[in-house]
DNA sequence: AAGTGGTCTAGACCACAAC
DNA sequence: TTGTGGTCTAGACCACTTA
């Protein structure tokens, strides 16, 4: 027995309240013992109560608010929210998304004329440097408690011809109908990666410590599989998951 | 200018070193100076540069290697891997995953028998502890490369009446072959979360810090949308996306 | 005013990897 | 042997929140 001092100090902290958090000694929302009091508690220097507390927040298990203390975080158990993934068409033969959430953009989307990026062109199937319609828009939803970004890429080659040529089209889902209008087909693939945030990403959809995002490129194609617009969703993974549904290929 | 609120000394670490691998100053892979050369640069502690450092490791942008030093971990571009997320049939009319990796199994998957808890109950519409063959297994492809962990769930009540009352029924994807034989038809609905892990998905998954995973639960449904099985697969989303097709619904 | 977390120092000693 | 990161102390002072 006295051959196991190898847990560091700080693990002895940190598995003390990851296991009161997952086995519900500590349920969710509830305040955790200050840095202080765990620091006598535990014989060790703040510093090393801070050094274990700073492995929950990487995880996700707590959140900690600057003067007020640190709470749990995450029940660890089913999502609250789920987000069918793909496009329907209404009455009024308009796509919308399927899973029917109402956004509101907090700036209106405006077009601007970007050049394609590699990544993107290649996507696209088009020349890297190809001008490209682009939207950019932060929508959220339920006063503010369901946030994502969204960007529209509508390049411009399948537009040559169009009436697009000279006024921008709409962005996605609006696009869609425009699309259709020109005698395409659609179908769509859509990719998900699930990454921590940058800072700015962070800020921007309101992500606390230790809470990865969807990052999700939807692709619109045509009968031909002709690629004809791009978006990009970001989607906070806190509390939610995505779903998709399929038959046999 | 001097009115703006001084940032921390540990912030300019962690920004200096995040642009530099952002901007393509520290390309991917890079072994980036020593924890000793920052603080000597910055004028600052060590334990300041290793906070500013912690970040930086949260965000899944460095890797630190004991003893051998701090790399650049994301070039943040277009993932490597593409996994395709589905069912096919192939020649013999097995079925197989639609990303066709062949993956092998560590230890041989046994079958068990476990009583299903609330949150399985709930998605496979049966009475919670309803008892249920569960398969487990960590898999492992490309030289252990590539891993992830797979679940089979069956519950019981569908199995009453046919064989597999006796003899437990293999895993998925062998299992949808016997499913069909019993008269089912089958497709399949996805819900993907993300999150961090937890220490010991970490080690069985091999996860390296700031590495999200995706939880992926795959109901498979007959042809009156019955829940006859649920899988669980927990993948690494290193360097890797998901992706799915869909056309209108 | 009291309690909380946030920042920071100037060291110390240890464990591991490479030479 | 040298250089790297890992662990840890015993404080200090600051910023924020709540009462």
């Amino acid at each position: 027995m006295e051959k196991s001092p190898r847990k560091p100090r700080y693990q002895e902290v940190a598995d003390y309240l990851r296991e009161g958090i997952l086995n519900g000694t500590f349920p969710a929302g509830q305040a955790l013992p200050s840095e202080e009091i765990l620091s006598k508690e535990f014989g060790v220097s703040r510093p090393t109560v801070r050094q274990g507390i700073a492995e929950l927040r990487a995880a996700g298990l707590v959140e900690v608010l600057m003067g007020r203390g640190m709470f749990v975080r995450s029940p660890n158990a089913r999502p609250n929210i789920t987000r069918p993934r793909g496009i329907r068409k209404d009455r009024e033969g308009r796509y919308v998304e399927a899973d029917a959430i109402q956004w509101t953009s907090n700036d209106e989307p405006i077009a601007t004329r970007t050049d394609a990026p590699l990544a993107l062109a290649d996507l696209l199937r088009i020349p890297p440097g190809e001008p490209m319609f682009t939207y950019d828009e932060l929508q959220t939803a339920e006063r503010g408690r369901l946030r994502q970004s969204h960007r529209t890429y509508v390049p411009f080659s399948p537009l040559i011809g169009t009436p697009f040529e000279e006024t921008a089209p709409p962005p996605a889902p609006a696009l869609y109908v425009e699309l259709e209008r020109l005698g395409h087909v659609l179908h769509w693939t859509e990719s998900v990666r699930a990454r921590m945030p940058l800072p700015d990403e962070a800020t921007a959809l309101r992500l606390v410590d230790g809470v990865p995002f969807f990052q999700v490129l939807r692709l619109t194609l045509n009968q031909h599989d002709k690629p004809l617009a791009l978006e990009e969703f970001k989607i906070p993974s806190d509390d939610l998951e995505i779903t998709y549904g399929f038959g046999t290929v």
